[in-house]
DNA sequence: ATTTATTGGTTTGTATACAAGAAGTCAACC
DNA sequence: GGTTGACTTCTTGTATACAAACCAATAAAT
């Protein structure tokens, strides 16, 4: 298996939770592969941020609640002007694919309201889809390249676990008229819709981050 | 010598030009180090989009006038946004650092502006210390890292040397309004006088492009 | 003449061995 | 009891060897 995305997938799961130490030898026995490419696969993701000097070695990044406000910022920043782009340059096969991110994302979030738990891990999935079809439209790479580096990922991802059923119901009317703006090129409702969209995530985690101490919040599983 | 600053240096200074190939055996020897150092920064150089995967391998990535437009407007999204929080949470020690950034700057153009071209390279390193400590001011380290990784710099870098004697004094002049929004706690007008100054920069960019050859453009020399 | 197949050389991908340098430990001394 | 110092052990940094995949060149066939 690829040591890259192995890594990086139990980064952001938590399997690798934040100031884990991660030894060179103990991630080739557990990737049944030897140091070297593990060492690159580390390189490429200290490059990212993912994962910070510690120790002579590397260990899983942890976030004080200052990183989570500036990531927030940055992200609202890239996003809203990705938006603003999309307005202006999509196409009709982009607005076909963030039409068919947003259904799937209704239908996700329908499923998880009238059953369990069991069902958020799509929803991440989904939203991520329709944020990146915006990003996507707005017809930029090196925005779409930047974008995918800002290590929002493990946050966001349980960020949705936090979501009551009110906001989740928000966020997906927040998701129809960003769609609709970028339908009827309004760049600027876009823009502003979509900064609204984000700094209401970011609000969510800041909320739950002052119940509960921010030091356990990132270590194990999302809850 | 250290693998990954070495081979930067060589892409920004252009003695690797886009497009050319870059072999894990030759740099090794000419660094003389073993490859295992040399792939590892190598790895890091394509997490952060300098080299491009180029026949089983990697080498020196080429830019398009759509690349470089598309940089520049990022460029100067991230830029202003530091610009105008630069504005509203700078210190003393920031106004010292621009102040300082900005006097060496002046006397850079003015040294040039009466001598020869030489001087090029010194103009460039003080605009880029008085940029970073705009980015410093702003207080974001994400916004910092990632500034830091828009692959603008072998760009920015032989822009200086298409820049008229006139459009260096009006460089100067801009830093100056710059830093008065920012000194002032003005961050609409900072923001704006930012993205104005990059953007300036961006046309004189793409003027040169129109008059020659953009195959030729990023290989060889600056001229 | 153009296209395809085969083969040889070159280059990367991975493993392993060895050296150098931290970090932790235990003991002795202040 | 705490601090300092040497020693041991574990981990990273670098080099090298080998295997495998790819590229290119050459030759043959249509």
């Amino acid at each position: 298996m690829d040591a890259y995305k192995f890594i990086k997938d139990a980064i952001i799961l938590g399997k690798y939770v934040p100031g884990m130490r991660l030894g060179e030898e103990t991630l080739a026995k557990e990737l049944n592969l030897s140091r070297t490419p593990v060492r690159e696969a580390i390189k490429q993701l200290e490059a990212e941020g993912l994962v910070v000097p510690l120790k002579r070695g590397v260990g899983v990044r942890s976030f004080t609640k200052e990183d989570i406000k500036e990531i927030y910022d940055l992200r609202s920043l890239l996003e809203s002007y990705a938006a603003s782009q999309a307005a202006m340059h999509r196409n009709e096969a982009d607005l076909i694919e963030l039409k068919t991110a947003n259904e799937l994302y209704e239908k996700a979030i329908h499923d998880h309201l009238q059953s369990d738990m069991a069902s958020i891990r799509k929803i991440v999935k989904v939203n991520q889809r329709f944020h990146e079809a915006i990003v996507s439209a707005a017809k930029n790479k090196h925005l779409h390249f930047h974008i995918s580096k800002v290590v929002v990922v493990p946050i966001v991802f349980r960020s949705f676990y936090w979501y009551s059923d009110f906001h989740l119901q928000q966020s997906l009317e927040v998701h129809k008229i960003i769609y609709k703006a970028i339908e009827n090129k309004e760049a600027e409702r876009a823009r502003i819709a979509m900064h609204e969209h984000i700094f209401q995530g970011r609000d969510n985690v800041l909320n739950h981050l002052n119940d509960i101490k921010i030091s356990h919040f990132f270590r194990g599983e999302p809850g």
